[in-house]
DNA sequence: CAAAATCAATTGTCAGACAAATAAAAGTCT
DNA sequence: AGACTTTTATTTGTCTGACAATTGATTTTG
């Protein structure tokens, strides 16, 4: 947490958020330790308690640091937990896809070929709760009163079910993004020319190959969701352009 | 950016930086849209200027917007570019797998699966230039007098090159994390007793299998360097458990 | 007309103060 | 003595007001 050769790049507030970090990530400072008072990190920076505090919430809104106050309170090296990622993952996720006209294919292609990576340990390992989910989902989504958003946010608990079955919150994290962030653009693209039916039968198909721990059938089941998948959204767009 | 139904949870600044959160994500504030000043806004929510700046630090340490001085500066909603994310996905992936006790094994499972997936793009669509980092990192690793840190970073830059073969660029991103938060995690683990050579050995045998366009050559060398990688990994461990 | 000086708006930083929360310490009653 | 209450000290959260630094726009000047 030492001043060491500063950068000296971007604001003061900037910098010792940086200097925290870098402690924080070199394993200076340790899960749960406590930093200075804010008034002792400001003598400390020879800068103002505000400055400090701004650099504080630069790490607060990394989840790398929380805050207590009181007596005892004060900013403690957070433990950064596999729910905290998730959300922030999702939310870069969702912004780099909205900010970057990122095309359906690009998008679609990224996400099933991550999730295909999943089926060979999910086949394998997938506990009885997994497909249990998979199974009520799809019950949810044969339904026929359910909004589209009800249907999405169904389809996206389906395939997360599928990656959790893999057993590998590394896996999982990872996939989150890809998953979860994936929503808004089906919502948008899809919903007005998707057969539910159709994908209801192929998320069939999935659960019953992981259910037999065939992975390549299950594999193929997303492939030809993907196709599907890209061919509406080719339809849609397709007629977007003539009209 | 209305206050519109404030859930109320944390402090001021946290509300603050959730609600132009939203509106950002929600498509309210279109890229480069200019924020009101810290003054306007601090009218408008109703609090004073410093709780206001801590907003906007937060969201400013998760790239959602940059701040520039002078008459006509301000807060912008900032153009979410890869490298930014890139960035964020490493920072966040290494302290989740330094503060989770991610076994070796699970870490190396999520990273070379992921990895697998991208083989068969980066068969079909590798360009030569991919191909040419990959030999020129291979060069590299073959120098004798390489530090283990270079050789760590030439590892990275290797497998880089593989996922950026795949052209695309989602999934580079999803990647940027698995591949590169490893390398710390490796650097501790397998420096002391592996083999450059073999390792070596088998990123010819991946490159070949890319300039051939043959995925599932490409694929068994990824599944043996995993194994290897797993194997080096226990032999560690289980040294360390004998003293 | 072009260059220089001035201006105005905005963020960056500072100082000092008070409020709110919180746990430890001290005090009080049974 | 022990349990409960009160006080106190520490720390974060927030506010007020001010000034410095930056920078584009405006005005002045050669």
């Amino acid at each position: 947490m030492k001043k060491t050769t500063p950068p000296k790049q971007g604001d003061l507030s900037a910098q010792i958020a940086g200097s925290i970090r870098d402690a924080i990530i070199a394993g200076d400072l340790i899960v749960d330790a406590r930093l200075p008072s804010e008034a002792e990190l400001a003598e400390q920076f020879e800068v103002s308690r505000p400055t400090v505090r701004e650099a504080l919430k630069r790490l607060a809104a990394q989840a790398l640091i929380r805050t207590q106050r009181g007596a005892t309170g004060g900013a403690f090296v957070n433990h950064l937990k596999y729910p905290d990622a998730y959300a922030q993952q999702i939310t870069t996720s969702t912004l780099l896809l909205s900010m970057n006209e990122v095309s359906i294919v690009t998008a679609c292609e990224a996400r099933f070929a991550l999730e295909r990576a999943c089926t060979r340990l999910s086949a394998e390992r997938r506990s009885a709760d997994h497909l249990a989910t998979m199974r009520a989902e799809m019950h949810r989504q044969s339904q026929p009163g359910l909004s589209d958003e009800a249907f999405c946010a169904s389809d996206v608990a389906f395939h997360r079910a599928l990656v959790d079955g893999a057993q590998n919150p590394v896996m999982s994290y990872q996939l989150a993004g890809a998953v979860e962030a994936m929503q808004p653009l089906m919502n948008m693209i899809t919903f007005t020319a998707r057969s539910r039916e159709r994908i209801v039968a192929l998320h069939g198909q999935i659960a019953d190959a992981l259910e037999a721990q065939n992975a390549s059938d299950a594999d193929a089941a997303l492939t030809a969701l993907e196709a599907y998948t890209v061919s509406l959204a080719q339809d849609v767009l397709d007629a977007r352009a003539q009209r």
